[in-house]
DNA sequence: CCTCTTGTGTACTCATCGGTACATAATATG
DNA sequence: CATATTATGTACCGATGAGTACACAAGAGG
C-alpha cells in the first residue's frame, strides 16, 4: 500500500500532455508554466513526479517512441523491404498530418535552439534518430538474406534514404503540406526502390 | 559625407557572423551576448545598426539566401529539370557538409523552439521555404514546356519531392551523416526521376 | 573652437527562465 | 489519536533573457 498523501493526478496522462507541449515547442521552447498548465499540475508536483525538465523530456521521448512513433516498430514486421518502406512513409504521413498531433517530428523539432545547457538533449535526439535508422538498416539486411531486396543493394544507403524522406516529409508537414501532397512525395520516393 | 562619429565595425561582416550564430542555434537559441560576442560589437551598436534581434534575423535570412543558399538560384539556370534537381541536391550536400558551416538548414533549424513571441519568425521561415519550393515548381513547369520533363509529370509534386529530400538531407547532416553518405541518398532520390 | 550628429561602452531596466523552501493537507501505520 | 510519509500550493531564489538610458567619444559643418 502506498504511504503518504496520494497523488492527485494521473501520471501517464500528465506525461502525455507534456509530450504534446515538447512536440509543439521543442525542449527549450517548452516553458515550465506551459508544461504545468497543460499537465494540470503545479511546479513542485512536476518535480516530485519527474525529477526535472530534462528527465521529463526523456520520459516524453520514451512515450513518443511507444505511442505516436510506434508505427516505426510495427513497420519492421512487414514481410518485405518494400512493404517496410511503404509502411514507414505512410506511418510518418499519418502522424504528422493527424490534426490531433503537432506537425513535424519531435526528434527533429526538439533538438533546436539549444543553449549549451541542452547540448546533451541535442545528442540524445541525434542518437535516437540514428538508432531508428540502424533498426531500419538491420531490417533491410535481413531482407537481402530473405531475397526480397537485390543482393547488390546497400541496406545502409536505403535506410538513410528512407529516413531522409521521412524527415523531409515531417518538415514539409510543418510548412503546411497536406496528406494528399505528402502521399505524392512518398509515391515518388518509392519509385526509386530497387526491385 | 556621413555626419557624426563613424561606425567602427564592418556591418556586412557583422551580419555574416550573426548569420552563423543563428544558423547554429536557431532564432531563439541565439542569445544577444552570443551574437554581440561573435559580431565583435556591443549591444547598443547592434541595436543602432540592425534595429532589433528580429530585424537582425531577417537580414541574416536575406544574406543566407544570397550566400550559402545561393546555389538554389543558380540551380534554376541548369538546362534540364533533371540537371536542376541534381544541382539542388548537390548544392544542399555541399553546404550542409562544409566544415566551415553549421550543419543543417537555417530555414529548418531556425524555426524551432519558438515561444509565442517568435511565432512570426516561424511563419516567415515557412513562407521562405514555400517560396523556394514555388520557384522550383515554376522551373519544372517550364521544363515541361521545354519538353525535358514528361507531360504527365506534376511539377508541384516533383518540387515538393525534391525539397523534401533536400530537407531530409539537411536533417541527416545534423545527425552526423557525411558527404559520401548523403551523395548516396541523392543518387537514390534521383532514381525516382521521370525520364 | 564650438556645436551638431552619430557611434560606443557601462550599467541598468523589467520579464521570464528553471528550480526550490516551506507550510499545509491527505493518507497509511501504530 | 499520534506519527511518519508523501503530495500540494504559494511564494520565493539566482540566473539570464531582450532591450535601453545615459554619459562620453569621434567625426563633420559652421
Amino acid at each position: 500500500m502506498p504511504r503518504g498523501r496520494p497523488r492527485e493526478f494521473d501520471i501517464d496522462q500528465a506525461l502525455d500532455r507534456a509530450l504534446r507541449v515538447f512536440w509543439r515547442k521543442g525542449y527549450e521552447g517548452a516553458t515550465l508554466p506551459e508544461l504545468t498548465r497543460a499537465m494540470g499540475i503545479n511546479r513542485p508536483s512536476l518535480y516530485a513526479a519527474f525529477g526535472s525538465k530534462e528527465e521529463l523530456f526523456r520520459q516524453a521521448l520514451d512515450r513518443y517512441a511507444e505511442g505516436p512513433a510506434g508505427y516505426l516498430g510495427e513497420a519492421m514486421g512487414e514481410p518485405t523491404a518494400r512493404a517496410v518502406a511503404e509502411r514507414l512513409l505512410d506511418g510518418t504521413i499519418e502522424v504528422v498530418t493527424d490534426r490531433r498531433n503537432p506537425r513535424g517530428c519531435l526528434l527533429v523539432q526538439g533538438a533546436l535552439a539549444c543553449g549549451e545547457t541542452a547540448e546533451s538533449i541535442r545528442r540524445e535526439l541525434a542518437a535516437r534518430r540514428l538508432a531508428g535508422e540502424a533498426a531500419i538498416r538491420k531490417r533491410f539486411e535481413r531482407a537481402i538474406a530473405d531475397g526480397d531486396l537485390p543482393g547488390d543493394s546497400d541496406p545502409a544507403d536505403l535506410a538513410r534514404y528512407i529516413v531522409a524522406v521521412m524527415q523531409g516529409i515531417a518538415v514539409q508537414a510543418a510548412s503546411g503540406a497536406n496528406r494528399a501532397e505528402l502521399r505524392q512525395v512518398a509515391a515518388l520516393a518509392l519509385r526509386a526502390w530497387p526491385n
